[in-house]
DNA sequence: TTTTATTTTTAGGCTTGTCTAAATATTTTA
DNA sequence: TAAAATATTTAGACAAGCCTAAAAATAAAA
């Protein structure tokens, strides 16, 4: 089956939304996260039920088949494994992939994706922690350990990161803490929840609103 | 200015087609380039020169103008990159990166093509053996001589191809016949104007048809 | 439970890029 | 150079994806 990139935007965005809010989709959702209007949306789904690419019934929400969850996660993949390439073969910042592996996933070959992976020498997470799902579409979630949740005193590594705006992502770079950081817990301040972190470089303090985005694995 | 995939292909497919036919290019021919209608044509040449990418006048053939050739350039800049690494980073066969190429050259970023120059390790060829335009748009075109020219008894490099097209790249692979192989014209056959020619490992009779098109160093 | 507010869908319209068929220009040929 | 052939342009239509405005359904509040 041939998609357009609009139709594959829209199978991405049912994919993730349902992940986060439990399978049904409703139609103001997907106009949010595609940044249109709902009667637009309206109008895709009904496509894409046709197409059976979707579940759909009026004004009950839409979830995806399994064959339309298949060429999501397909398109998770490939986006996955382009922010790998961007950032490990040419250099780019963790917070400057996201955009271009947004185009470049929709390329379209039997064939790329396989030898992309291979080339990366098949990478497991892509730069923001995320799991990469293989040929078969299966995925590994990482465990959900916050920074927030570590003891004062405990060692940890960052593995991922929960929310990938590109103000944050900015911020991480500024703070020079990338994925592999070893981050030490130095204190705790109970009033506001923030806690003072070392790094190998520096000492630095982390708001909880930070703290809380950031996947880690305690050492 | 942000030009459409179809904007796009139609600037490249002027810019190959006026390098061919001396500037000018006639509707028709960009029609059976592009594989549609020459009315097609029509309506976009006249979006075209709207926006100054063409010069334009009814009946009268179209060229590209300045900034249209610069764009046109810059695609063709891509799409050679883009092919050099399938070929020397992903293993693709010369005669399968052509058609990804065509889609990669265009993903849109402002420091994606010199990153990926960068990390090619800065190619002057792609692997039919045509110049890669450098960041500037200069092009050094390579020497016209082909094989059918070379004389009985002298020895030649392969260093591009004329025509691309999908089964004379095949015919060549199965020849064993790449860039950078070395041949020696064994004898000429006057009649078809047919050769004998030896290459490291056989050797193989190469109707004129194939030395036409094959563009070699001679030794 | 009935009214009010919100969400979703339908209806109709717009743009891009394509098409066919008809009209107009240019080129070729006799 | 006039008629015939060919090339180009215009006119009108269509699909994809989007929009606004209005209608219909659902959810929330009184």
């Amino acid at each position: 089956m041939l998609l357009s990139q609009t139709e594959e935007n829209y199978l991405k965005a049912i994919y993730s939304l349902a992940y986060a809010n439990s399978n049904k989709v409703s139609t103001t959702l997907i106009s949010e996260e595609l940044n249109t209007k709902a009667s637009s949306v309206t109008d895709m789904i009904q496509k894409l039920a046709e197409k059976d690419l979707v579940h759909y019934k009026k004004y009950q929400g839409v979830s995806l088949t399994e064959i339309g969850q298949k060429i999501a996660v397909e398109i998770v993949r490939k986006h996955r494994l382009w922010e790998v390439f961007l950032l490990n073969k040419l250099h780019y910042n963790w917070d400057e992939v996201h955009e271009l592996a947004e185009q470049l996933e929709h390329i379209k070959s039997n064939t790329l994706t396989d030898k992309l992976e291979a080339f990366l020498e098949f990478p497991t997470h892509d730069p923001h922690g995320d799991p990469i799902p293989d040929r078969e579409g299966n995925i590994k979630h990482h465990n959900n350990t916050m920074l927030s949740s570590v003891e004062t005193g405990k060692f940890c590594i960052v593995i991922g990161i929960k929310d990938s705006s590109d103000p944050f992502l900015k911020f991480l770079d500024k703070l020079q803490i990338q994925l592999g950081s070893t981050l030490k817990v130095v204190s705790k301040e109970p009033f506001d929840n923030s806690m003072l972190v070392e790094t190998t470089t520096a000492s630095i303090s982390i708001s909880n609103q930070i703290s809380k985005n950031l996947f880690v694995k305690k050492l």
